[in-house]
RNA sequence: GGCCCGUUGGUGAAGUGGUUUAACACACAUGCCUUUCACGCAUGCAUUCAUGGGUUCAAAUCCCGUACGGGUCACCA
């Protein structure tokens, strides 16, 4: 009995051999230098934020080196797969526009080295795991949980390192006529990777990210292959599917580090060049004195939905992210303001080797500035898209009256010195919801009357500037003349230094009378020109705001 | 507990032995501009790089110890 016997009888139907998979998945035909990158999510939840961070990184590492990026899913897990969690995760993808080069969705293989979904992969798994019992660096193991259990408390009361490795590992010893008699009986088993390391040895290894890493070999018969549905273990898998995809560079969270022994003495036992690691650190999060990684049942922001249903810009939320990814980011950015951000050359040295807050007063900056920027029709848009998901009400009015609705996002926009005070699509309605008489007329009014508060006065100011004074045609400067003859009349002073001057000359000044206005036409103290709010609106919703404020109460 | 990684202002961080009196950005504060707010502009905000020791003419930068934080020790990824 020899090897080969025990792996015809676990594997009797595998007829291929690695050969065969060498052969259909060849060497890319990449340029030099092109970096193949993938991201590997496991298919448990929602997306996570630190996952997209990740797809970021392999996004750009790929696309500013001509490579390729894929997108791989990771569901050997059956246990603690969720249903919808790859269409969450596929979407949230194309919703920040990172399109996978290769990928397999809807059952339709897009690329030449799927499949893409690690459960579709079993037979080429078992290929692999066949070809090691052959050559003896894989058995098959028949201890049960109940075995490991009883080791580990051994171990443990012993302060001595826990694991399946040395002269623990008993099922590695087993002769291969009493391992095929248990197969045979149809005893449980898992399959073993034979392990060859000395924990006691330590080795250099270099991480992109890290540097060098001083790790001790890894000496454990770690399981490779599990017994219930005999899909392969992350470890195995990883180094199966990233030989075979030829991916240059794994970009993994840094919790990874720990099993990375694991992996390289995988690939070194089937004779593969293994890739280079970016090993990057974890979104953590400032929670009262204490840092944690970032949590999905803790924070909401570990979501990507929360981005979305908050309605930032997508291209918010990727720069935000890229400049944690590297914090010369934005420095290149204002240097090269019309680059995409996947031109920008990524360097994992540059990285942080310490967890990085992910900072929301940040994301908030950032996306000031982003929409800031936008023309009336791109924010109209954007606006737009958001509410037909989020506020359907708001978007029945934006569409009620497209050019008005323009003109309204459009004050103090399309500017050298545009406002920036929306931070996210969710934000505007409640800041200009004054503007839109669907809104205006059911809403509950609070007028922040200020210095002037005597209703008669801001009555009779009112309604004296309206009817004598506005004019829609007026340009700006004419316009504030108007209102300072009007503080003149009215025994305000329209010159600031008259008034700081001399200011019980005064009833008060020309601020005043300007906030008067203000108030009666939006209700607040505070908002954007007064004078392009008054011609956005025109004439005929202003005449009704007035009559209803002078003839109510 | 073993092993691994890390520690520069409120935050992201630049910096790898001497142009550093520690860049830049966010936040915060003050002032200017201004019909309000926002914008913009100006100024301020770490005498110090977790801590103790060492190497050196010279250290945030190199070495050792300590403390603290994080990761990992599954038939989870």
């Amino acid at each position: 009995m020899t090897n080969k016997d025990l792996a015809n009888l676990i594997f009797p139907d595998i007829d291929k051999d690695i050969k065969y998979y060498e052969e259909k998945y060849k060497p890319r035909d990449l340029l030099e230098g092109a970096r193949v990158t993938r991201f590997a999510p496991s298919p448990t939840g929602y997306m996570h934020l630190g996952g997209f961070y990740q797809a970021i990184i392999d996004y750009v590492m790929a696309k500013n080196s001509n490579g390729l990026f894929y997108l791989r899913i990771e569901d050997t897990d059956t246990k603690r797969e969720v249903t919808d969690a790859v269409d969450l995760i596929v979407e949230s993808l194309k919703h920040y526009d990172i399109i996978p080069d290769e990928y397999e969705y809807n059952g339709k293989i897009n690329g030449e080295y799927g499949p893409y979904f690690q459960s579709e992969r079993k037979e080429i798994y078992h290929t692999f795991i066949k070809y090691l019992i052959e050559i003896g660096r894989a058995y098959p193991c028949f201890c049960t949980k109940e075995d490991l259990e009883e080791l580990r408390t051994h171990q443990e009361e012993r302060k001595f390192r826990t694991g399946y490795y040395g002269r623990y590992a008993k099922c590695r010893i087993l002769p291969i006529e009493k391992q095929m008699e248990l197969i045979k009986e149809g005893k449980e088993y898992v399959i073993r990777f034979k392990s060859e390391g000395n924990f006691d040895l330590k080795f250099k290894t270099d991480d992109l990210v890290k540097g060098t890493l001083e790790l001790s070999q890894n000496d454990e018969d770690f399981v490779i292959m599990k017994s219930s549905d005999k899909l392969p273990t992350y470890h195995f898998a990883h180094v199966v599917d990233d030989y075979l995809m030829h991916t240059t560079h794994v970009v993994r969270g840094e919790e990874w580090i720990s099993s990375l022994p694991k992996h390289l003495e995988l690939f070194k036992a089937f004779g593969f060049k293994a890739p280079k690691y970016v090993h990057t650190p974890l979104l953590v999060k400032k929670d009262g004195n204490s840092i944690r990684k970032i949590s999905k049942r803790k924070d909401p922001e570990a979501s990507m939905a929360y981005y979305k249903e908050y309605g930032y810009p997508k291209m918010a939320v990727i720069e935000a992210l890229m400049t944690i990814i590297n914090s010369n980011y934005e420095e290149w950015h204002s240097a090269n303001p019309d680059k995409k951000f996947d031109e920008f050359q990524y360097n994992p040295k540059k990285m942080s080797s310490s967890g990085a807050f992910f900072d929301l007063d940040k994301l908030d900056n950032i996306s000031r500035n982003i929409i800031s920027k936008m023309t009336k029709d791109e924010i109209y848009d954007n606006l737009l898209n958001w509410c037909k998901e989020y506020d359907e009400d708001f978007n029945h009015i934006l569409e009620n009256d497209i050019n008005y609705s323009k003109e309204v996002l459009n004050i103090e926009r399309e500017k050298k010195k545009p406002r920036k005070d929306f931070a996210h699509y969710s934000d505007i309605k409640n800041q200009i919801w004054y503007m839109f008489d669907e809104l205006y007329d059911s809403h509950d009014k609070n007028y922040e009357w200020q210095n002037i508060n005597d209703m008669n006065e801001i009555k009779d100011i009112v309604s004296t500037y309206f009817n004598s004074y506005y004019n829609e045609n007026d340009d700006q400067e004419t316009w504030f003349e108007k209102m300072k003859k009007l503080a003149d009349l009215k025994g305000y002073a329209s010159n600031m230094k008259d008034y700081k001057e001399n200011p019980s000359d005064y009833k008060g000044n020309i601020t005043d009378i300007a906030t008067v206005l203000r108030v009666a036409i939006t209700t607040y103290a505070q908002s954007p020109d007064l004078y392009e709010i008054l011609h956005v609106l025109g004439l005929e919703r202003i005449n009704k705001r007035i009559n209803n404020l002078i003839e109510g109460e």
